[in-house]
Parts: C-alpha cells; structure tokens; sequence
DNA sequence: GCCGTATAGTAACGTATGTTATTATAATAT
DNA sequence: ATATTATAATAACATACGTTACTATACGGC
C-alpha cells in the first residue's frame, strides 16, 4: 500500500539517549538529533507530537537505564547502603548528563526521588529491610538519613566538590552507617 | 564633550542578578536584559565585552548575596554545624535559581564549593573552630561530613525531594551532628 | 548657538530553535 | 504498469539568540 518505515520510534530514541547521555539532554534538538539518527527532522515528529514528548520518553529511558545500572553493580560491600552509595555516587561520576536529567531537573514526572527509586524494582524497600535484618532501630529514619548522604556526595562528586578514591568513599559510608546505627 | 551615560554598569548588573533571582540565569539574554534594563542592548555591550563576561560578574554577585545571606542569617540553634545547615537549606528553598547557579553549574571560576564559602569571611574555618570548642576529636572529617549531609539535604530540598518543617530539619540536623561525633 | 563626541536606539546579520508545508520517494493493491 | 499512499527529504516560517553597523541624541567646550 505504502511506503515502509525506515526509521522507528526506537531508532529514534535511542538516538536521542545516546546524545542526551554523551552531551547533554539539552543539546537534543530536532536536527541534531535528526543529524545522530541519520535522518532529516521529519521522522521525529511523525512518532513524536513535539520535541517535549520526545523528552517525557527520554526521560522514562533514562529511569530504566538508572534502575540497570543499579542492579548490574557489583556487590564491592557486605552492608546494602554500602553498596547503594557506591552505585549511586559512582552513577553521578560515569554518567553525569543522565544523573543531571533524572536527579537535578525540575521533575519531569512529577516522580520523587524516592518514587524513581521504588519502581518496580523496589530497591528502597530491599534495603530498608536489609537494615531492619542488620538489626537497625529506626530503618526509614536511618535510610531517609544515608539518602541524604549519598546524594549529597553524588551532587558533590558531578560538580568535582568531591573527588575521594573508591576505597575512601567506602570508609566513609560505613563510617556514616555505623554513625546513624549509634542514634 | 560628549552625552552623559544614563544606564550604568551596576544597572544592567543589578537588573541581571535580579532575573537569574526570580527567573534563572538562563532566562537572561541580551535582549529580556535590556528590557528590564529599560534600555536596549546597546549599553549592555559598551559595559561589557560580551554576554559571558557579564556572566561572570553575575556568578561572583551570587557568591557575594550567598555570603551575605549567610552571615545575616539568625542564630536560631547554639550548634554552629546546625547553623549552617539551615541556612543552606534555607537558601537552597528561598533562592533557588541562585542555588542553582552556584552549587550545581558547572564551575564559572574553577571556585570549588569549599572554597566558595571559605572566601574573605572564612566561614568555614570559623565552624571547624568552633567545633574544636565543642571538643570534637576530628573536625575536619566530621566538617567534610556534615558538609556532604547538608548539601544532599538542600538538593533534594530544591527538586521537592525533601521537604521538612524547620523544627524537623533541626531534629535531623542535630542528629547528624550528634552521629559523627561518636565515630 | 554650534561642534565634537560619547551614549543609546534601531535595525540588521548570522545562527539556532521548534514546527509545518511541500515535494519526492518507494512499496503495495489493483 | 499504474494508481494509491505512507514515509522521508527539502525548504520554509516564525521566533530567539549574540553581536555589530548604523543612526539619532544629548551633553560639555567653545
């Protein structure tokens, strides 16, 4: 009947999450982006009404490559808030445009951090009850706590405010949890 | 000899730091500038070479509002580190687009966080002083952590990630200080 | 009161943006 | 083979940006 496709609504994307990943998600525009897809600007707004529900897509991408990330990252420490800081700060270090995008913007989704967190995976959750095994009094009040910690080195670390060697950010946020244990 | 100057450098300065205030730094182009100004772009480029210039100007008066904001600040708990935290946070709700442009752009002047605040007033030494007072056994290391603790704090504050009664951020905040005291 | 000159306003250039109209293309049903 | 039709490329529109050329203006010295 027609002409067939050539350029999908995923070749698309992940153009666009490429570019957003590497560059910067305010450096997608409709022909750079066309530009990285090999196409002209015209494919885009056939999948896409505008650039911005491109973005709201870009942005649930970036989510699920986060929630990857984090499930792919090797267990370096016994204690799970441990880990969850290394992953996270070691996260805002490898992929700054993405931690920008997710952790930094105005919300595209409305979602919190802690929302964007507990997906469907509910790494939260996991590690809350890991602390409750460990045998921690107050686990939300504690998490709540190390949360802050961590995002605020991981906030330090884009900005090169923080700059420690892995085995440094380890001691630290074991110093930290047996800190917040004490309380 | 010649006509008097109307719109001076400290105007456009001003009426820039104002919309990066109320509006956000990349709200101030050349053109939004002057109209707040009341002028047109003209006398913005014979007090400035160029716009990034002008942004430079703008970063160093933030720095300045920040301190003074800082000082200024009413003493509403006896623990210098809470103190300090407050502030912070407070800032980071009140003058978001300031915040923004100072913790987590990059760098204008290669000025890290620390140096920042431990500019011509001293902020900073002035805390760990103080908490060699409250006989502290690491000060340095116990500042480094409030520090990373107070930052996370105020970044989730500005994406609505943390959003506490004061009465509640001084809990935490004590806690906090309380927690790395022991370790 | 006129002249020189620094200042400010107007208008333009070149570039980039999102978006849309128009044209060309390729695949299928007939 | 031809007509139909979805797809993609080209080109354009309206807007915004930094910056600069040009023009008008107003002030101080004479």
């Amino acid at each position: 009947m027609a002409r067939k496709e050539t350029i999908t609504k995923n070749d698309i994307l992940n153009a666009a999450f490429e570019m957003a990943r590497e560059e910067g998600f305010e450096q997608v525009s409709a022909r750079t982006l066309a530009s990285r897809a090999g196409c002209s600007t015209q494919p885009i707004f056939r999948v896409y009404k505008n650039m911005e529900e491109l973005g709201d897509d870009l942005f649930t991408k970036a989510i699920a490559f986060f929630g990857a990330y984090f499930e792919e990252f090797p267990k370096l420490n016994d204690t799970p808030f441990v880990n969850l800081g290394l992953a996270y700060i070691r996260f805002s270090q490898e992929e700054q445009n993405l931690f920008r995008l997710l952790f930094l913007s105005e919300n595209r989704h409305g979602k919190s951090l802690y929302d964007m967190l507990n997906g469907k995976n509910g790494v939260v959750v996991r590690e809350i009850n890991s602390a409750k095994i460990f045998g921690c009094k107050d686990p939300s009040g504690m998490f709540m706590k190390m949360w802050i910690f961590i995002h605020g080195a991981a906030c330090m670390t884009l900005t090169g405010d923080y700059d420690l060697q892995e085995e440094d950010t380890i001691k630290l946020l074991e110093e930290c949890y047996h800190a917040f244990q004490e309380v």
